[in-house]
DNA sequence: GAGGCTACCAAACAAGTGTTTGCTATGACA
DNA sequence: TGTCATAGCAAACACTTGTTTGGTAGCCTC
């Protein structure tokens, strides 16, 4: 046998806590943070309630722990379609649209906690922690839009938080077939757009 | 003295039930339906939470109440907007959506509650009530939008969720005094109008 | 002035909440 | 073989939740 074990875990190991924020990810989504218990999330898990507080230490902690990896979730897309280097700007914001449609829409459970007005549910007293995270990820936006020729009577400002808008409304009224997070990216870049022709 | 008395109520009369729905507004604005407690609601305006269930048979029967209000406001705006009848049809849905954006924005608490966002934190049960409501107001804009010189290729459909979409997303951006409503309004339709030229 | 309706109080109910505490089986390591 | 951190169980804690029930003060009508 392997002389030195590659660190295996007394009983469930790391994966059981990562089940955790799997579990608890899907249920806020579904049922809101308050909707949701800690004896639903443990026993998800085949937990029991109180045994969830080894591995974190109040409620909300979990819900900051589901937050940022819904966040990093879309950094992580995000890169990606921009790691290949498009350099016409109308190419390059649709492809970063798509690319957050994408993970908005079929990225799972983690993607729908960090929706704005679903933070609002959340305890005020985190909001700021929470904010500061997503509004590092819109900055990515914010570049992608100074590199735009828009008209100059345009308000650059108001023409990022039209189409986040657009972009994460999207949420309310997606299913799936109808439309790919790639038609929706098109379509939407294309009516801000066709001015230019 | 007035000999027939103008109809004095035994002791808060019909104006206690408008005060709770006001109370009930205003926290489930704030805190979330989840989040304020019947205690609160009838705290607010001087009740004990039994005395509620006079005036509303359930917890979810008020919310009801409250959002039938909601919309009916967004309602009597739009009517009020378009009841000059302009027939060119960029200036009428720019008078929708700014219409649309001051109930949304400046029209007090009964109108965050519309947000289908914030319903998905109701009771599932309700859900259909709630969205029938709804579904019924974004009709009037369809029709703004059939009468719109589109681009052939433009979807309307999409068009008017990213219309939608931006008008709505504003809640979560939007601080008194930058903009007005009407600003708004008329950056967001001129994005999608300007190729007309 | 008797009856009835309105609007509310007072007090409890059962159920569910987040969290804490003490204990224990398991495997890794010396 | 003994020690130790890990990962979880079992049971309770104090509290909040929506709701119900029985009673009652004030007003209106007959």
């Amino acid at each position: 046998m392997a002389t030195t074990a590659p660190r295996v875990e007394a009983r469930g190991g790391e994966n059981r806590r990562e089940a955790l924020l799997d579990a608890a990810a899907a249920m806020f989504a579904t049922k809101g943070y308050d909707g949701t218990s800690i004896r639903d999330i443990a026993g998800a898990v085949g937990m029991l309630p109180g045994s969830l507080y080894y591995h974190f230490k109040s409620k909300e902690d979990l819900l900051i722990a589901v937050y940022r990896k819904g966040v990093a979730r879309f950094e992580a897309a995000i890169d990606a379609a921009l790691g290949g280097t498009v350099d016409e700007p109308w190419q390059a914001i649709e492809a970063a649209c798509a690319a957050h449609l994408s993970i908005l829409l079929d990225g799972g459970d983690y993607a729908r906690i960090v929706n704005p007005e679903f933070v609002r549910s959340f305890p005020p007293a985190m909001l700021p922690t929470l904010n500061a995270e997503r509004d590092r990820y819109e900055r990515h936006f914010e570049k992608l839009i100074a590199a735009l020729p828009l008209d100059p009577q345009t308000d650059r400002w108001l023409f990022k938080v039209a189409l986040f808008g657009s972009l994460n409304w999207s949420q309310t009224w997606y299913r799936k077939g109808r439309y790919t997070p790639h038609d929706i990216a098109a379509a939407f870049i294309g009516m801000l757009r066709l001015k230019q022709a």
